[in-house]
DNA sequence: AAATTCTCCTGAAGGC
DNA sequence: TGCCTTCAGGAGAATT
C-alpha cells in the first residue's frame, strides 16, 4: 500500500519523464474513484511545470492549476509507451509527447482532482500536519500535541492531521524501534521517549525512500519494479515470528481499526 | 473538541 | 474444484 515513501519514490520516477512536457491528450476510463474524476480536457497544451508532493498526495504543477493525485490503497502510476493498451483498473492517463502517464488502482480508494488554486489551500491539504521529514516535525510538537490527546501513541502517529504521510506500516516500525508500546496512551510517555520516536520515523521513512518503498502486494514503481524495504522491516506483517531483538513471539492485534503488530517484552 | 464508527472497493484467503 | 463469506486498509464523513 503507498505510504509516504512509495509516493515519494514515484515522484521521484516519474520527474524526470515528465516535468516540463506538455499535455497532447488526457483519458478518464473510470471516473469513479474515491470522489468523481473531473473533466481535464482543459489540460491539453498545458505544460506540467514540477511534480511535488505533500503528505500522500501528489502535485502536478500546472500555470493555471495544479492536479492532485491519491494513490490510495492500490495505486499506482506507471510510465508507458502511448499506444500502451490499458488493462483491467487502468482508470486514467495524462498522455505527453511520446509517453503515458496511467494510474491503475484496483480498489478505487485513490483520487483524481484539480484545483486553480493553491494547493495548501484546498480543503484535503489545509489542516494537514507537518512533514514528517521537514524540521517543523520535532520533539515539542508530537510531545506538545502528545500531551493533550489520550488516543493510543500509534493512533496520534497515524492521524495525518498531527503529522502527515505516516502510514500503518513505518508507525508499526518506528514504535518498535522506539520500545513504545502501540497501544500506549500518548499522553502517558515522556518526552525522552517521544524523542525516540520522532528520531525513528525520520529514520524509517528516509531509509525506505531510499530502498525504493516497500512493495507488499501492488505498489510498482512508475518503471514496473517494486520497492526493496519489504526485506528490511522489523516486524510490520511478522505477528507469530520471533522478535528481531529478543526472539519473543511478536504479537497482533488491531488498534485504531487498524492492525498493529509488536514485541511485548520490547515495547511498553 | 475529541474520540469512535462508518464508508468506499477489490482481491485474497478461509470455510465447507 | 468451486462458490460463498470475510476482511484488510487510507482517510474523509458521520456519529456519539
Amino acid at each position: 500500500m503507498p505510504e509516504l515513501p512509495e509516493v515519494e519514490t514515484t515522484r521521484r520516477g516519474i520527474i524526470p519523464h515528465i516535468e516540463g512536457q506538455i499535455v497532447h491528450g488526457t483519458a478518464v476510463r473510470q471516473p469513479e474513484l474515491r470522489w468523481p474524476v473531473p473533466t481535464l480536457e482543459h489540460l491539453t497544451g498545458q505544460t506540467l511545470r514540477t511534480v511535488m508532493r505533500r503528505a500522500k498526495y501528489l502535485l502536478l504543477h500546472f500555470d493555471h492549476g495544479t492536479l492532485i493525485l491519491h494513490l490510495g490503497m492500490s495505486g499506482s502510476l506507471r510510465i508507458l509507451p502511448p499506444d500502451t493498451p490499458p488493462q483491467a483498473h487502468d482508470h486514467f492517463d495524462l498522455v505527453f509527447g511520446g509517453l503515458c502517464l496511467r494510474l491503475r488502482d484496483p480498489r478505487r480508494f485513490g483520487a483524481v482532482l484539480w484545483t486553480d488554486q493553491p494547493p495548501e489551500r484546498h480543503p484535503l491539504l489545509r489542516r494537514l500536519g507537518p512533514e514528517p521529514l521537514s524540521d517543523t516535525f520535532d520533539t515539542n510538537h508530537l510531545y506538545t500535541t502528545a500531551r493533550h490527546r489520550h488516543i493510543p501513541i500509534k493512533a496520534l502517529v497515524m492521524d495525518g492531521h498531527v503529522v502527515a504521510g505516516v502510514g500503518n506500516i513505518y508507525a508499526t516500525e518506528a514504535l518498535f524501534l522506539s520500545g513504545i508500546a502501540p497501544a500506549r496512551r500518548c499522553n502517558r510517555i515522556a518526552r525522552p521517549r517521544i524523542a525516540m520516536l520522532v528520531k525513528h520515523i525520520k529514520q524509517v521513512l528516509t531509509k525506505a525512500i531510499t530502498q525504493g518503498g516497500t512493495t507488499l502486494r501492488d505498489f510498482q514503481r512508475e518503471d514496473g519494479r517494486p520497492g526493496y524495504f519489504a526485506q528490511s522491516l522489523c516486524i510490520y506483517g511478522h505477528e507469530g515470528l520471533p522478535c528481531p531483538a529478543c526472539g519473543t513471539t511478536l504479537r497482533a492485534r488491531s488498534i485504531a481499526q487498524r492492525n498493529s503488530t509488536w514485541c511485548p517484552h520490547c515495547q511498553h
